[in-house]
DNA sequence: TCCATATTTCGAATATAGTCGAACTATCGA
DNA sequence: TCGATAGTTCGACTATATTCGAAATATGGA
């Protein structure tokens, strides 16, 4: 049956900055932030590796997206992750700049 | 009987970043920080005037004092709430003045 | 087509949070 | 001492989050 070839992403307009502070309100999720941010690039959920159950790991994507702090784009059977440091960074200036210099 | 003179707060040792963003993450704590950053000065509860119950906002009070966002000193019968921005620029740098540049 | 890989979705359990009325505590002033 | 004022605590309810196994979906390659 049909299915969905992109992971749908809010706007940035519709993220108030109460959503980007709940997205990074737990530990798991301010991890993936860090990796990605050292990764410097795109990053599977693979490739992340914090120790848990693939199903909890995918919840915290799915928060991380909703809230507006990261995209995922779909490379054949991969997921690639980044930061939306442009967009957010033009809604919330300096926000994640500084919780990136925090976190590294 | 005995009573408590003073509330208790968190050392910012103990604060972990994923405690700040918990902090505001809820629209109701956000506003409490704005309206004191706004002011300048340390204000009471009455003074916010968020127009939700007493016992509602005592709640709040109480999240932003166990996040380290806020330390509240009791003068006579009133509560005077201000913002730990020293201490919280010092244990994670550029975080609450970038949030603040953007709520207020 | 069949299998491995990558990740999501579902569902149920447990845990944490938010809301608010009512009762409580503390302080001040009459 | 009584009453008004400022805020907290309690308790119950509702709502949202977190966790994770199991089943499902999609892709790519043999």
């Amino acid at each position: 049956m049909a299915h969905m070839r992109e992971k749908k992403h809010p706007k940035m307009e519709e993220i108030e900055i109460t959503d980007i502070m709940y997205g990074l309100s737990d530990p798991a999720r301010v991890e993936i932030v860090r990796l990605i941010a050292q990764a410097g690039k795109p990053l599977t959920c693979g490739e992340l590796n914090c120790d848990r159950p693939k199903s909890s790991m995918s919840h915290h994507f799915k928060i991380l997206r909703d809230t507006g702090i990261i995209e995922t784009s779909i490379e054949g059977k991969e997921h690639l992750n980044s930061l939306r440091s442009t967009e957010i960074e033009k809604k919330f200036p300096g926000i994640l700049k500084s919780i990136l210099k925090n976190i590294l």
